[in-house]
DNA sequence: CGGTATCCGGTATGATACTG
DNA sequence: CAGTATCATACCGGATACCG
């Protein structure tokens, strides 16, 4: 995304200068899934076959590029034991762990007005022109 | 996001049952410029062209079809108001309201950490093989 | 078990042009 | 000013198959 960081009205405005970087980063835990796998990691080391039972309804392709963009980003740990039968784990990292306390506070607040939300959707959808 | 309305069992999972509606407001807040919008708009009503400025990057498309996802949901309300030149105002509802103090904190987390974050994508891109 | 590789469609987004 | 229409494209994400 971009909002630049070009100039900045003053307004709404200096938004733009620290959005940008700032947006890049959302954009990491803004995905489709990252929430999930997050969440559903929280609880503690998670292996990827658990999180591909969790997170259900993920392809094990969205759930390794997330899990790697995560881990890209700092925000798990990926633990390789050498066992026989592989086994890998994955971990919030403290940044991340902070991250899930907010989480739940915007979770929260889905939860909150979902009624809301699907009522306006309803009332919007219904009269489009009148 | 997920424990939706019951509590986390002990594992992370009855997540993806309950988490999918939640998942489904999540998303709509979690576009690639529903945030951006959002904030932008945090400081009062503001027009569509200063939105355009402000949100830089963002494309007239786009900025209608966002717009138009964030009323339809009832975070933003489209005030026209009938005069030679046009002009609409958007303005956040309450209930976006409460969601922009959320989004500080996500944003607040998200500047806190960024260095954190670039540093551990460089530390990842580094060594690959290592 | 834990991935990676490939094929493929749907959607998000961008660029551009036109309109009330 | 505030959109809408259209076109082309990039990428997301699902299904499937193969590998260490």
């Amino acid at each position: 995304m971009s909002r630049s960081h070009t100039d900045v009205p003053d307004g709404a405005a200096e938004f733009a200068d620290e959005a940008c970087p700032i947006t890049e980063v959302l954009d990491h835990v803004a995905g489709k899934w990252s929430i999930g796998i997050l969440v559903a990691a929280a609880h503690g080391p998670i292996r990827f076959t658990e999180l591909e039972r969790t997170v259900k309804g993920i392809s094990r392709r969205m759930l390794t590029l997330n899990l790697r963009k995560l881990e890209r980003d700092g925000l798990l740990t990926r633990t390789v034991h050498p066992t026989v039968p592989p086994k890998v784990e994955y971990a919030l990292t403290p940044m991340a762990r902070e991250l899930h306390a907010t989480l739940g506070e915007l979770v929260g607040w889905a939860e909150r007005h979902r009624p809301a939300i699907t009522a306006a959707r309803a009332a919007y959808d219904a009269k489009p022109a009148a």
